[in-house]
DNA sequence: CTGTGACTTATAGTCCGTA
DNA sequence: ATACGGACTATAAGTCACA
């Protein structure tokens, strides 16, 4: 499993887990609604800058989004 | 502290334990000893293709390269 | 609400040299 | 052995219309 793989179920579990919808997640990570939908389906290969920020709007270390699973 | 200071940090500590070069762990990542350098020091903003082909060459999980310190 | 494809612009990443 | 810079090329970021 690639690491963008295990980053974006990481994303989803836990903008699920808020009860965000990707459009909301996407705001407050100041992203696209799309472009998080790629993330999240391991479709895109997101930089460090772009993890953070999701990190921060789900209110987690940037380490929960790379965590093993 | 950003995300890619973190990370630069961590491959860098890394790299060190194990007694690889710059060249040597550029090499074994497939990225170049120029570029390594750069993320090393944050000046960088790697995509996770990146962070993954460098962790799996110091033979951790991607997860210890993005470990708080 | 979410995913896809197509697209442009920004920057990730290479390769050269040099110090 | 590492870092810096310039010039390049590949690909990520970011946006949109639509299903």
């Amino acid at each position: 499993m690639r690491l963008q793989d295990r980053v974006g179920l990481n994303i989803q579990e836990l903008r699920r887990a808020r009860k965000l919808s990707q459009e909301e997640l996407a705001d407050l990570s100041e992203v696209h609604q799309t472009y998080l939908s790629g993330v999240e389906s391991g479709k895109r290969n997101p930089s460090l800058l772009v993890i953070e920020r999701i990190a921060k709007a789900l209110r987690v270390d940037p380490e929960e989004l790379v965590r093993r699973r």
